[in-house]
DNA sequence: TGTACATCAGTGAACGCGCGTTCACTGATGTAC
DNA sequence: TGTACATCAGTGAACGCGCGTTCACTGATGTAC
């Protein structure tokens, strides 16, 4: 059995002290082959061919091919929360920073369909006794959720804050998932839709607001 | 090799010439397997057993996997029109039937999770020359644009129904599929949710056809 | 300074399985003469 | 009325492939004495 690829050359064994190393490797591997979002389901197998390694060592860090999704998407998600937290920069408007953050989150679906896709992937092979908190994807929550607040005038831990986050994550996760599955659809331009859509909702999270504070006062 | 399972025994031949109904015995089998989100990739051979069928008389009726996929999807979709043309069974004000409509669209979604992601499922093995008429999905959409347009008071052609169409789908479909792949976030109801979302985007679309009156009174 | 041993970072052959696909076949039912 | 033939609605054996998983192995580097 040839476990090596000729165009994928054997890569160089990690001294002694750095075999971590190679479980970067594994999950940049993985990466790579799950960006396209029409590529085949990702085998152990394939991975190894594309990390340039044989099938037995991707055991060495990983007890089946669900951890190490689950590894890749972590890294995803890290890299997502990166854009929207930079998305932030220059910016003071709250409002701005919210549509800011909201754009971050579409492009970034949209640029990586396939990581996405396997980042909402159903049912996500995460450990049942998982800690909300710890599930991937909570940071980028709260981070909507704290920006929507500012937007709106009320507390991040306000529940009205809270709901308009879920419509909007609700409404970026649509967004995505349509532009990527139904490509030949003519979108509006995404800037646009976003902003427009994002106006509307924390209008109508200010009216609420404004009646719930004139009610407490009457 | 065993062709049948011993639970499914082999159906009794068709009579002459209803040698069609295997088909729709195929793609019902494809359907039970596929109503399952957790289940692994559809194959040939899986659905052969479902339907309790030799391998190769798959063949008779479709070319391949996806096309079988495809006719699922049709199936899906069609079942999904009729369901959004009943919820409209019984009401009258044009806002409550966008509502109805709307809610309906994510109960199926919610109830379907399986067959909810092979209808979206990127990238849809359509031919590439579809028209865009043509596109499962097509007569939904276009149920949902009249609806808008009934409810915010414009032509169905006018773009404002359109656009907030568009907005609405994005949103239904992101609350299905949030739903499906984050069984434990902790999701307001579904109907509040759709209620209150449905009703922000409205009010904004309302406004922007009142600038525009506004305008080309002015 | 040697040298035996332990550890690290992997490799490679082999297995059994389900898969898509091919090919020739079967057996009941209709039809022409 | 008989009978030869065609068609229909499938079947079943066989193939080569990639897969996950196992098991024993390798060879370089460090460490104890």
């Amino acid at each position: 059995m040839t476990a090596l690829q000729p165009n994928n050359p054997r890569r160089q064994r990690n001294p002694r002290g750095q075999g971590d190393r190679l479980r970067d490797d594994i999950i940049e591997a993985a990466s790579r082959l799950l960006a396209d979002p029409a590529a085949p389901p990702l085998s152990l197998r394939s991975v190894a061919r594309e990390a340039g390694v044989a099938a037995t060592s991707v055991y060495l860090h990983f007890d089946d091919v669900e951890s190490l999704l689950l590894a890749v998407v972590d890294h995803r998600f890290s890299e997502m929360v990166r854009l929207l937290v930079a998305s932030e920069e220059g910016l003071t408007d709250p409002c701005a920073i919210l549509r800011a953050g909201v754009l971050a989150y579409c492009e970034f679906g949209i640029a990586h369909p396939g990581h996405y896709r396997v980042m909402f992937a159903d049912p996500l092979p995460v450990p049942t006794d998982t800690d909300s908190a710890d599930y991937p994807g909570h940071a980028a929550f709260g981070n909507l959720v704290k920006r929507v607040a500012a937007c709106i005038g009320c507390e991040p831990g306000d529940q009205e804050a809270w709901r308009t986050a879920v419509m909007l994550w609700q409404l970026n996760h649509g967004t995505v998932n349509l532009r990527i599955s139904r490509q030949r659809f003519p979108w509006p331009p995404l800037d646009e839709t976003v902003t427009e859509a994002v106006d509307r909702l924390v209008a109508g999270a200010r009216t609420r607001l404004a009646s719930r504070a004139a009610e407490s006062a009457g």
